[in-house]
DNA sequence: TATTGTTATACTCTATAACTATA
DNA sequence: TATAGTTATAGAGTATAACAATA
């Protein structure tokens, strides 16, 4: 070791990677990878996940809760089907998530007299106020994407993905 | 299944759904939501997870596993920690996959000498064959893609998701 | 002490089959 | 028979903590 790199310990310590190296945490080609839309949608799915929960945990609503609440506030009156397929979301695994929106006094399930094997939803007062604060919340969010690809981008990203989901 | 049945099964089949509806199936308003780019980004995504399950499915590898194969091809020599690092795996989540990469003969382990606490990872000659294969159904897939959205739909998609990663 | 790979574990999301009550 | 909601269950994918071997 030299009298210079003695000297400079301190800034070495805390510089990132270790100075000798092999191949490692340089470069790593990805090759083909990079132009995968499965894989960079995988990675920037995970990353607007990460945000989502940030953003909204001082009220802890999941993705689906959020979206299942905001649907039931503009269309008073669905059924759990009717929802689901709205969002894409298995009858199956509607329940137990409704149940929790149940459980948290947020939204009411109502047998529908025309049809008694039906359930439609409604949100309760404390629904409606905590949806208020949620989109509020989420807004933040919303807020730091367009920071991140500019207005433009983000219709235009927004876009795209509406189209691909017909894929 | 009664002879008038099946003469009219072509027909039954093609029926939409009962004509006496509650506010169901026709439109519902999914609000704010559309806007949302995390929930656009949920359901592109798994629509592009399920044509790549479909596309690869004579071959079977799951985007994880292609993901790292290509990696090691790559950057032959690799280290486990170098290749999770690079594609945002954890460690602990690696080990099981790698080990299905070794028990179909894909990708071997080595210990690397100069620490004897690394693997570096290589492809065998099967690997590399699979690999290939892969790579050409996988072509498949962003051909769909690129038809979906355009050449250059396509690409602005997926400079705006390598954007997002940095979010 | 710190790091590599591993095990164990848990939680979420998604998917399928089978049940009930209603129609 | 078919549908709405439910239950049970299984499989990915992701996350953390703790351990043995090695540095």
């Amino acid at each position: 070791m030299s009298a210079r790199d003695a000297r400079n310990a301190h800034v070495r310590a805390m510089r990132t990677p270790p100075v000798v190296e092999r191949e490692s945490s340089a470069a790593v080609d990805l090759g083909p990878l990079s132009g995968f839309i499965g894989y960079r949608l995988r990675r920037a799915q995970l990353q607007v996940l990460a945000g989502f929960e940030q953003a909204l945990r001082e009220i802890g609503l999941s993705p689906g809760q959020l979206s299942v609440l905001v649907v039931i506030s503009r269309n008073p009156g669905l059924t759990q089907s009717d929802v689901c397929t709205a969002l894409g979301i298995q009858r199956a695994n509607f329940t137990p998530l409704l149940h929790a929106l149940e459980a948290t006094g947020l939204a009411t399930r109502q047998v529908l007299p025309a049809d008694r094997r039906s359930n439609t939803l409604q949100l309760t007062a404390l629904g409606r106020d905590v949806l208020v604060r949620a989109l509020a919340l989420h807004e933040r969010l919303e807020r730091r994407i367009t920071d991140c690809l500019g207005g433009g981008g983000r219709a235009q990203l927004a876009e795209l993905l509406r189209k691909l989901e017909a894929l």
